[in-house]
DNA sequence: GGCATGATTGTTGGA
DNA sequence: TCCAACAATCATGCC
């Protein structure tokens, strides 16, 4: 459906400008075409409705130096439109630096870390919870749910 | 109007 | 140990 308009410009573009960098960079790629429909779907549509409370992924040390290159580079060409080109500028970029100029990223990456392992921590002992209260009591765990769905607000907050 | 797609790297989790 | 999936971003285009 969508895949049938900038897919295939795009894709064209990247094949030409980057074949394959990466191994890895090229299976992902690979499988994020073939099966970007589904990855897609199980993203948005089933993962979102089936683990809502599911904590996402912390931003690797790329991505925190992306939040502000971003910007940068929406200042710097605010005609360039679409996040494919902020993204091929700022993969090159983040390879062009230096580790020293990486560091910050990785310290910011380091803390969104542990906070992710802080909550997956809490999340999975919530599942456990809720498995075990469903096995128990059904009627029970519901009200136990709520508390911690109280929880689990504040702690995103 | 709404959703999928495009690119990038890194990290995580599962097999 | 390796591989696949997913994390943010948003203009664009198709249905």
């Amino acid at each position: 459906m969508k895949g049938a308009k900038g897919k295939g410009t795009v894709k064209d573009k990247k094949e030409v400008l980057k074949p394959v960098d990466d191994k890895r960079v090229g299976k992902r790629k690979a499988a994020t075409k073939t099966e970007s429909s589904s990855k897609k779907q199980t993203k948005k549509g089933k993962l979102a409705s089936k683990d809502p409370n599911k904590p996402k992924k912390p931003a690797s040390a790329f991505f925190v130096f992306m939040e502000e290159f971003r910007k940068t580079y929406k200042l710097e060409n605010p005609d360039v439109k679409g996040v494919a080109a902020v993204g091929k500028a700022g993969g090159e970029k983040w390879k062009s630096l230096s580790n020293a100029e990486k560091a910050p990223y990785e310290a910011k990456a380091a803390k969104r870390k542990s906070e992710y392992e802080k909550v997956m921590a809490d999340y999975n002992k919530k599942q456990e919870s809720i498995a075990d209260d469903d096995e128990e009591e059904s009627d029970k765990s519901k009200s136990e749910e709520d508390e911690d769905d109280d929880d689990e607000d504040e702690d995103d907050d």
